[in-house]
Order: structure tokens, then C-alpha cells, then sequence
DNA sequence: TGAAATCGGTGTAACGATGCACTGACCATA
DNA sequence: TATGGTCAGTGCATCGTTACACCGATTTCA
């Protein structure tokens, strides 16, 4: 069972290699239609599929498209690779998948390593206020598309971001906590030093700000700086943010934005470990929508992000760009988000007030 | 910038292209030790990597082990590959992760793929209880080690498998909620025709007649065989088989085994929209123990999955017995699971003692 | 001492696909 | 009938690496 090249095809259809390669890379145009009938059955009937390694080496593309994500274990980031693999499929391209673990120099080694191996196209699911530290290989010539991250004044030209606009999440997810006549709200994130979570967090203190609140008087958790916590650990950081807020009866906030499900899920827990019940002592809210929020006891009232779209969006960026090497400048989205109210924020209980 | 390649290191180091690739390639005993030192200067100094397509074209091998599983959308799954991906790193390869989405022809498809791409080493993620659809790969030479599916009677010599023992787990799951007094326990799963499933399965009855009752007298759920039920949608599963199992208050079981925690999870929804008490009114255990199992409320009691050690196992069968073309048969393994008892199983409540 | 073995290293032909430069054959125009 | 243009298709060098066959110079041993 040698394998079936393209000198196959051309012997049983009787014309020479260039023809049929010609014909795999539609140049039709320059043959006959018998010719091009003769060549497509050939390559039905031996089952020819052309070799990969062979045309990289040749022109030094892959029909690979990178993604890189903080790490597939956060179920999010699970959900956002299992619609990027389905939409990239779609388009006949398959997905190598990276972990970066939040940690730029990583992100820096993956990005170039992918490139060194052919990769054109880049979905990166970076945070990072910038780009400098791939930058190069974007001026070589990367296909590079941000998700989760808006576009940024001073990015490359040819970078497009597809996100949705944190800033909105974080305004409507603090809205709907006022709208329920809370006033002692807190924001839970680890560290915050990326784009859409200080976006969020802006978000968050626009809204305070628009009901005359200040967010100086607001419940402030400390612990947002360790910058030891990855993306597994979100739900270990809401744990840890609730023991700390709850510590101290004058601090504890009678409602809660969390950065994300995993975070605001980790966070009932600890709300749960103190013996105070979610939505009727302390109301919470995520980011995200993973399918776990809809699952909590109570369903965990989420801004959503629609990664279906969003991966569709994402992979046609990166694989239809790619392919024409044009000059198509591309366009950065940022969706509306979605709020999806459920049970786990309530009116503000009159015994939680102050 | 243009690319470093094995001549610009030879010519650098003063000797001819195949003797750094020698020295590439574990040759180096055919050389002399300042040779060798000028080599490894020459490669530090240009930086110098070897590419990929080009070692693959001429070879017909990869560095890249391929990774099937049902679909990373599922937490679980999503953690496991994660777990895969970092002990592939620590061992010099990536990932090519595909989701199956346990349909065998798309698992077929992609082992068919992945193999004429040059990778010689999957890990896959099946359950189903024959290999025959991809054994034609598995004769030409695939290192195949299956995850989550123990090795069958008559599955190819060379494939191994690591997994837990199903069997056992769902012994000890049941045993554990026989322990606390129940009689009525159910189990539910989608599609059970997977191999680990209908071990888990068969630990559940062996532990019930074990106890002197009958599989037969429990309630049992028909919506089983319901086969359109994805890794996704498992949560789906256990919803509905709460509403179903709860229709009829005859078959309302007390407690319940639920194939995977993702399934508990949604049964535990399930019971929620039905007002019922997890733990109080009903038992809940599920399989795998992911990171929300701990998260939930209550804690979900689960039997643990150890997955950083099984990808470990996993990578290290694929990469290894890859490297080494030799005779070694490679080890199956088969590891103990871990009951986690947390809070979502409780002593069988009087009232809701028939 | 001479034949053989060993050592350290090199030359070269692939691996399979690609695309530019080219070739005949045919047609149209002047 | 030259001249040039299009059409359909081909030849060949090339991408970077590898492994086999080979080679000259030492060393070994009978």
C-alpha cells in the first residue's frame, strides 16, 4: 500500500504532473475539459490525497490554522477550541491547538514556533495590552486574529480582533445589579492586567459612576494582583476572593461581577463554605456563559459571549485572509453582548442591608 | 530573515550537511568530540531549527502525536487535553488535537488523515468496543494508544491502553450509596454502547446483586439509547432523565449513578427544576471528577479520574514506543479509581423511604 | 608486511509537489 | 506568407533533510 502521488495521477490520466498540479491549484483555466475530467477521475479512483509535508516544504504554507488559548482545561476556552476545530473543519483546514497558560513568553514561543512550521494563520487568544512581543513575525507576514481582546490603537495594521465589547458586558452586567437596587457591589478578577478584563472592570466603574456611586466606596478585594493564577484556577481565585471579602462584616458587598463563570462558579463556592446562599444573601454574576452557568445551583445569571459566532467569525478571518494574500485590510468585531439574567441575582435582601 | 537551514550550519562549522545531520540525529558517535563542539556552536549561534516539513517529507514521520477525543467542548476532555498537551511539550512534541465527537466515522477519518499527515502515534479517545475500523492503519505501523477504553480481548497486539477500571468504579459508586441505605438507585447515561460505559454499567449491577437485589427491580431509564446525544450535550442527558425518572413516582429512584459528572450535573439541574433536594432528597454520584464536581452545590461526590497521570502514561506510551520501532510491547495499564465522597450523596432520608 | 577492519566524514539521490519558463500547434491578422 | 498571439500542456529546478554508499587515512592483526 505505497502511497498514491501526484506522478499516479498524471501516469493514469496521461498527461504530466504539472498538469495535474496545475489542475489541484486552480489554474483549470489552462487545460481542456476532457483533460480535467481524465485527471479527476484519476484521482478519485486512486484515492489520491495530496502530501502535506511535500507542498509545505514546496511553498512553505501550511493549511494549518494555530490557535492558541490560555488553556483548553477552563472549560470556556474547551467550548471556544471546540468551535473553532468545527468551523475551521468546515473550510477544510484542521487546528493545532497551544496552551499558553496566560504566560507571554510562551504565547512568544508558540507563536514562532507555529510560524517556523508553516503556519500563516493565527488565532491567539492573548489578553495582552500589546503585541510587541510577536510582532515580528506579524511583519513578516502573520495572519494574525485576536479573540477576547479588542483591537488596540497602536496594533499592527493587519491584526483583526474579534471580541465583544467588555466594556458594554461590564456596564450591563453592573446595571442589571443596580437595576435589583444593590449598592455595595464588588468586582472579582485575578490579575487584570489585560485588555478585556480592565475593560470589564471599566465597564463596571462606568456604571457605578452613571448611578452616582463611587467606586472608591466600593467592597475592593485585595488579592486581584496574583498574578500567580492561571486559568484554571479562576474558580480557586472567586473561592479565595469570597473568604476575603466575607472576612470583614463592614466590607462584604451584597452583590458581585466576577470576570468570568469559572470565577463567579468559584466564588458561590466560597460564598457556599461561609454558609451564605447565592442570590438571596449575595447576588453574583459572571462572564462567559459556559454551559456550567445554566447548570448551578442557582443557574448563574451570565454576560454571554456567542463563541459559535465568534469561532466562525475568527476562523474565516484567519483562513480566508490568508488565502488571498490581498490587500483586504479585514475587519475587527466586537459583538454586542448578551445578558442572560437566571437565579443568581436577586433584589437586594432588606437583611443585607446595612 | 531569511531561514537558517542545515547548510549555513555545516558551512559555519566547517564541515559538509550530512554530518550535522549526523549529529542531529544521534550519529554523534560518528564523529570526533571537537567536531561535534563546532556543530553545536554553529546551531546556537545561527539558531538554527531544523524544519519540519522538509524532515517529514523526507521520512515520513512527524513529531506531532495526534489526540482524539469526543470533544473538547466537554470539561473533562478538555482538561485531559490539557493535561496531554503539557506532558507532550515536556517530551519535545506537540498536539494535534480532533474532535471525534464519537462518531466512528469521523474517528476513522481523522486516524486516516493523521497518519498519511506522518504522525505514527495517536492517542485516542473511543470507546468503542471494536478497533476494526481503524486496524488497517494500526497494521501499516500507527502506534495506537487507546484512552478511556481498556484493552478488548481481541484488539491488534501492539495497541495499549490506559484507562481505569470502569468495572470497579462503578462498583465502588454504587457500593458507596448502597453503604448509605439506599435500595432504589438508577442509572443513567446516554449511549451506553461504549466499552468504559457498559463496564461502569456492569460494576453498578455486580455491586446491586453483590448486595442481594436485583437490576431488574430498580428503576430504569429508557431514554438510554437515545444515540444523538453528544459529549456536549451530555448534561442534556441527565435533565431529561430527571424529568423522566421523576414522572412516575413509582420508579423515582432515591439515589443515582450517573455515567460521567457532566451527566450528574445535569441530573442534578434536572432534580433542581423539579424541586427537589440533591443530597437531601436524592443522591448524586457522577464519573471523572472534574474541577466543577468541587465547585457545585452541593459538591458533587464523583469517582476520580487521576488524568494528569493517565495523559502522562498515555503521552509516554505514544512518544517513546514510537521512538524505539522495537519489540517492546508497550504496558497497558489499568488504574484503581478513586472514590471522592463530597455532599451530593447523603443517608437515605426516612421520608423518602417507600 | 600486507590485507582487512575501523574511523571520521562526504557526495548524492531521493522524498512529493510546485510554478516558471518554455514548446508546439493552431489561428488570426496584415 | 510572414508575424505574432493564444492555447494546452510539459520540463526542470527547487524546497531542506536524510541515509546509503562510498572514500581516504589510520589502526589492527595474522
Amino acid at each position: 500500500m505505497a502511497r498514491v502521488t501526484i506522478q499516479h495521477v498524471a501516469q493514469a490520466a496521461g498527461v504530466s504532473p504539472s498538469t495535474v498540479s496545475n489542475f489541484l491549484n486552480d489554474r483549470q483555466g489552462r487545460m481542456v475539459a476532457a483533460t480535467r475530467d481524465r485527471i479527476e477521475a484519476a484521482i478519485s479512483e486512486l484515492g489520491y490525497r495530496p502530501n502535506r509535508a511535500a507542498r509545505q516544504l514546496r511553498n512553505g504554507k501550511t493549511q494549518t490554522v494555530g490557535l492558541v488559548v490560555p488553556s483548553v482545561g477552563n472549560p470556556f476556552w474547551g467550548a471556544f477550541a471546540h468551535e473553532v476545530e468545527v468551523a475551521a473543519l468546515a473550510l477544510g483546514c484542521s487546528v493545532l491547538l497551544c496552551n499558553s497558560e496566560r504566560d507571554p513568553e510562551r504565547e512568544r514561543r508558540y507563536v514562532e514556533e507555529l510560524w517556523e512550521d508553516g503556519v500563516r494563520s493565527i488565532i491567539l487568544c492573548t489578553s495582552l495590552p500589546s503585541l510587541d512581543h510577536v510582532s515580528h513575525v506579524i511583519e513578516e507576514g502573520l495572519r494574525l486574529v485576536t479573540f477576547d481582546r479588542p483591537a488596540q490603537p497602536n496594533d499592527p495594521q493587519s491584526v483583526v480582533s474579534i471580541s465583544i465589547d467588555n466594556n458594554v458586558g461590564g456596564q450591563v452586567a453592573t446595571a442589571h445589579l443596580l437595576e435589583l437596587g444593590h449598592t455595595s457591589i464588588a468586582f472579582v478578577s485575578g490579575s487584570i492586567r489585560s485588555v478585556n478584563r480592565s475593560a470589564r472592570y471599566r465597564g463596571y466603574c462606568d456604571a457605578l459612576e452613571a448611578a452616582g456611586l463611587s467606586v472608591a466606596d466600593m467592597p475592593q478585594w485585595t488579592g486581584m494582583d496574583a498574578s500567580h493564577f492561571g486559568d484554571v484556577e479562576a474558580a480557586e481565585v472567586g473561592r479565595a476572593a469570597a473568604r476575603d471579602l466575607f472576612a470583614d462584616p463592614k466590607t462584604a458587598p451584597t452583590a458581585v461581577v466576577a470576570i468570568n463563570d469559572m470565577t463567579a462558579l468559584g466564588f458561590c463556592r466560597g460564598l457556599r463554605d461561609l454558609g451564605l446562599k447565592v442570590g438571596r444573601d449575595v447576588s453574583v454574576i459572571g462572564f462567559d456563559d459556559i454551559i456550567l452557568a445554566d447548570l448551578y445551583d442557582p443557574p448563574l445569571t451570565s454576560v454571554r459571549q456567542p463563541i459559535t459566532r465568534m469561532a466562525q467569525l475568527a476562523v474565516s478571518e484567519a483562513i480566508e485572509r490568508g488565502s488571498n494574500e490581498s490587500t483586504d485590510p479585514g475587519s475587527s468585531v466586537l459583538l454586542r453582548p448578551e445578558l442572560v439574567v437566571r437565579e443568581s441575582t436577586e433584589h437586594v435582601s432588606s437583611a443585607a442591608r446595612p
